[in-house]
DNA sequence: TACAAAAATGCAATCGATTGCATTTGCAAT
DNA sequence: ATTGCAAATGCAATCGATTGCATTTTTGTA
């Protein structure tokens, strides 16, 4: 058993140089290529593991002109640019990282999320990665329809729009609106509140949703009961305060995120109201902390880890150029007793 | 002014071709070469710009041998393998990925943190890196260690430990535990239990403040009163019940973050006790949700995005080789109405 | 005007892996 | 022994940018 001095093995060449063959049979042999002998491969297999070489990613990525790389872009309010504190996006992160290294793909995080859409397109985001998943739509529909006519391969998380050109993943928006407001009335809830910015496509058809269920127990939509809320806490507890001051009479609110429903409890319980003797309170998604808040949160079960993999499984396909249709992921009631059941 | 007719430029070939250069003086002028003319530098990048062209940044780096990525690694508890729900996370990622695009910097998320710590020298996490953060050290103390001696220029986010060899930047962890506690004994709370895994560098050091705090009021620890809490709510609700069933007398809690003063506070309330008048619970963290929670928290706030850039400046000057001392954030007591004040 | 020095530009190697197209080897059939 | 064919391996170009070392152009000075 002689033992090669240990030397550094840093290229294909130098393994070739020790093995007495060329780079191009190494490579052939390391790739599992039908070309090689067998016995050959497994020699080089073995004095390659043995050398603790593994092939330079990069210059292999460079020569086959690929990244393996998927960026992920958050959108955020237009409102608020700051971070969000969202748990909600730390999950969906958390889903998709792990759906990305299961193909061995690695994950480019949009910081600062695109203050301007517009160049979106010649940005790194887009052009150092295979494929983008969006996180929501923001109200930047049309920029993604272009995003998606000029052939990049990008998949979004969010709610169905009429022109829409770009492959979609979401939950049952309109189920979702749906069942939270019928949960609501069938506790004798009169006059429910709707908050969310409806500019978005999840939120909108969470609204039809909401709409549906008031019609369909012949209740009158009220303009004024529909509220747009900012989705940063900080900001979302002042607007509440503000339309508290305002006396309108409701009994309840949907809200279109556990965090928004959570800094509602506290706007409602700092102006006196008992959630939910006086107000009923619904959230969206099923954050962990849900259950933890008090009273503990009804709310919409959105599969938001799922949600990850199901926009991971998609981006691939579209990226290896497979048919790959819409996803509707289910959205599911949990009541507990901040609706008052 | 006539224009080019718009042909794809890919690369610096084309674009000397059409200049008339040659391709070392379009690539000096685009990194602002003082060896270039500064006439012909201003026509060129004008020239660039006029036909959308950037450096392919893969193919740079390629020849540069760098790959200006960073990763960044959450420990995780070695109990929970599963992704944190943390909200602390995201805002520590938020400030990280500011910070490194500050610098153009890619961000590199290690998805499945690291079920062996072992071969993590030979992972693409090290590998596709020019450097690591760590953000937590879990009980992985060695393992980072030994990464560092082995030259990966790595930071990590936590507590300091005696033998510790790797750069160091973190809350004052023995401050902010001092504090919480000397607040609630000053509140007249005399029973104060801890909670918390306090294997971690990070809570070793908020326990020793917290011994500290109780030694300087001529308190007695007791040993009933430090109870390791798992550090996932729903986990962390099932120990605190279990251990509220077994009728220990306190009357105030001093939590390891947030999170698990939330869970502790839905804990006591569902057995009966009320917060804080029978017991009162600071938390650790200041997420935004914190001042929501009901009662609003009493915590310790750690300004995490702002340990984001630092924590990118320390990286990054490692990398560089310069000398690079640890950092210590101060860490503030924000009084609530959780902790009875 | 001539010549040296400085400034600007060009040439060509290089990074590490892949792959189309030779070329060589091995083996069977004639 | 020769031929033919398939299997295995090697050669060398290629991806796009950077940079040390010429080489050319410009500038300054005697």
């Amino acid at each position: 058993m002689s033992k090669n001095p240990p030397r550094a093995v840093s290229s294909l060449q130098d393994l070739a140089d020790i093995a007495g063959v060329s780079r191009a049979t190494v490579s052939r042999a390391l790739n599992n290529s039908t070309l090689i002998n067998a016995e050959t491969r497994k020699r080089l297999q073995a004095l390659a593991s043995e050398h603790n070489y593994t092939v330079n990613k990069q210059a292999r990525d460079f020569r086959l002109k690929q990244t393996r790389v998927i960026s992920v872009v958050f959108m955020l309010d237009a409102h608020s640019e700051q971070h969000p504190s969202d748990p909600f996006f730390l999950e969906m992160l958390g889903g998709i990282a792990d759906g990305l290294s299961l193909h061995d793909y690695d994950l480019l995080l949009a910081h600062a999320p695109v203050a301007s859409m517009r160049d979106l397109a010649n940005s790194r985001i887009v052009r150092n990665a295979e494929g983008v998943i969006f996180v929501g739509q923001g109200e930047e529909h049309e920029a993604l329809n272009k995003l998606a006519d000029a052939g990049t391969p990008i998949v979004v998380w969010g709610g169905s729009v009429a022109d829409k050109r770009y492959l979609l993943v979401g939950g049952d928006n309109a189920g979702g609106g749906f069942s939270a407001t019928s949960h609501l009335i069938a506790q004798g809830r009169r006059r429910i509140a709707f908050f969310g910015n409806t500019r978005t496509p999840e939120n909108q058809a969470r609204f039809s949703g909401y709409e549906k269920a008031l019609a369909q127990a012949n209740l009158q939509p009220d303009d004024k009961l529909t509220v747009d809320i900012p989705s940063d806490m900080q900001h979302a507890q002042v607007v509440i305060e503000n339309l508290l001051n305002k006396r309108i009479d409701m009994d309840a609110v949907v809200c279109t995120s556990d965090v928004m429903a959570i800094a509602a409890i506290a706007a409602l319980t700092e102006s006196g109201f008992s959630v939910p003797d006086d107000i009923a309170v619904v959230g969206y998604d099923d954050i962990p902390i849900a259950s933890f808040s008090s009273p503990p949160l009804t709310t919409i079960r959105q599969s938001i880890h799922q949600a990850g993999s199901v926009l991971v499984e998609s981006v691939l396909a579209l990226i290896n150029g497979h048919q790959v249709a819409d996803t509707t992921l289910s959205s599911k009631l949990v009541v507990r007793k901040s609706c008052g059941a």
